[in-house]
DNA sequence: GCCAACGTTGGC
DNA sequence: GCCAACGTTGGC
């Protein structure tokens, strides 16, 4: 591979976050399976954000209702394409594999304190089941869940 | 095209 | 379990 190449990876990567009930889906779910494919999301924005994505982009996973709190780390691995699951209408899956977890758990309510997360599309709607995340957001996360990519 | 009604999600 | 927020649906 060319180095212009290379950094035209770096440079085109987007990061995301994809929320999910760890009783129905959990992150300990998705390291036992090491791959998935992230089906069953019926809502425009979130289906406009899994089009949107590329293979190579970093996503956190995000446990919702009970925990509330980022646990780990997933990379995607397919684009989009139709999801299976869907019975009628234009939705989308998107195939993720478990990189690595959280060094520490990010909670709700440590985003909402924490200057530099507190613009976070989970904070100002958290019903969002697939977000964007900004790269300074997510090279901060990175940092305070002490989490190393290798 | 507006808006009331309804369903769902998720934080508390 | 409650309820606020949001998205979708359907009547007009």
């Amino acid at each position: 591979m060319s180095l212009k190449g290379v950094c035209y990876c770096f440079k085109d990567m987007s990061y995301w976050l994809l929320k999910s009930d760890p009783s129905t889906y959990s992150w300990d779910d998705l390291v036992r399976d090491k791959e998935t494919d992230w089906t069953g999301v019926r809502n425009f924005q979130a289906r406009n954000n899994l089009r949107a994505m590329k293979v190579g982009d970093r996503a956190f996973v995000y446990h919702s209702q009970e925990d509330k709190d980022i646990v780990g780390v997933a990379e995607i691995v397919e684009a989009a394409k139709p999801d299976p699951t869907a019975e009628e209408g234009e939705w989308v899956s998107v195939r993720i594999k478990a990189l690595v977890p959280c060094g520490r758990s990010l909670g709700l309510e440590e985003i909402r304190n924490t200057p530099g997360l507190t613009t976070m599309v989970l904070v100002a709607n958290s019903r969002l089941s697939v977000q964007p995340v900004s790269e300074a957001q997510w090279n901060a996360i990175l940092k305070y869940t002490k989490t190393t990519l290798s």
